[in-house]
DNA sequence: ACATATCGAAACTATCAGTTTAGTTAATAT
DNA sequence: ATATTAACTAAACTGATAGTTTCGATATGT
């Protein structure tokens, strides 16, 4: 089971994958992403512009939504982390005004469609949550134990829950859009959670 | 079949509009929208199950999307009143509540396959937003200016905000996927958001 | 040289959104 | 009655696209 341990020498046969046809698939997809949604997206366009055969798409990725996927984490791996500045509820705050304009921004946007578009599909929700989502917000979850720690929370505050109402309002507004998300938005959520300002 | 006796008010000429294809075609819609996503159901499915022309589906509505929304609009149209039992703050964290039941049912995750579908179209969006959401929404929004005018609210609360700070992380697990949305946690956005109980 | 697995090109299948056509039906107006 | 208007059905049709298959070529390890 285990004796599968991969080195650098040990190849299996055959002809290798090509890495330059997997960053071409994964960079046109994300580009292409960009300019229209998921679903004016066709597996072909994305063969013909990264010079790539369908078949070969296919061969490594079960899906479009798939390799939209994979595209996404290929472009947005390490952003938004935590500035170390301040107290850590600050540091929170901070967090919460950042992750707004990230939101707002084109990637923000290209994730809300993500999100949208595998909806319905456990495999690749699971994978989006876990390959992405749960690493950021653990980000928010551990900045938020911190304080609690530090006495700037009280013990019993339930983390995973303020984690919910401090981000959850940004989401929301991406998704039903009735309303912008910006900075000033993300500072009165911030007062209101954290400051008790209503 | 003449089975409908309508007022003999003037009515343009011509055959009219068939009642029976219309409540057929969106009682159709909502049925298949429940079984599978709206991705999965075809036009062809809903005209066949029920018993029209796929013509005359497109006769009516421009697109798929279209007719998914009317049933959906057909179907829920009158739910989630306050009830107006205690403070005026009572009467909101209560509809709190029974939104969180209201997104965790079968209605709710059919909203939210809607909200997602219309995401790329800004003319199905508005009318999403126009017929029902906004309408929702006002209802938190009335409940608040009167707390709000009863003393129960600082007056210089942002009633907007402070409706999205409460609503807004019920549906962000509702799209997200990363934990439940049940009564539980909406208590707890209502206390935190509400009762300062950080 | 041989085995293995990838590659691109291109044809192919299947599905489906939406349209068109042609004939039929239900209403009003004269 | 007859003409007019517009909705109706069935069914064929168009165009797009997700995903597959076939085939010959190519890149590796043994």
């Amino acid at each position: 089971m285990k004796e599968n341990t991969k080195s650098k020498e040990s190849r299996p046969p055959g002809r290798p994958r090509s890495e330059v046809s997997k960053k071409a698939i994964l960079q046109t997809a994300y580009q292409l992403l960009k300019k229209h949604g998921i679903q004016s997206v066709s597996s072909h366009e994305i063969a013909e512009k990264a010079g790539v055969s369908t078949a070969t798409i296919y061969r490594w990725w079960p899906s479009k939504e798939a390799v939209m996927l994979d595209a996404f984490f290929n472009k947005v791996q390490s952003i938004l982390p935590i500035n170390p500045v301040g107290s850590f509820i600050e540091q929170l705050r901070d967090h919460v005004i950042r992750s707004a304009a990230f939101l707002a921004s084109t990637d923000g946007k290209i994730m809300a469609k993500i999100i949208l578009t595998i909806y319905d599909s456990p495999t690749l929700k699971k994978e989006f949550l876990e390959r992405f989502y749960l690493l950021r917000r653990s980000i928010g979850i551990d900045i938020a134990n911190k304080a609690k720690t530090a006495g700037e929370l009280p013990l019993n505050t339930n983390v995973e829950i303020l984690i919910d109402v401090l981000y959850g309002p940004l989401f929301y507004r991406l998704f039903l859009g009735h309303e912008v998300v910006n900075e000033s938005f993300a500072r009165s959520i911030a007062s209101i959670v954290l400051d008790h300002s209503l």
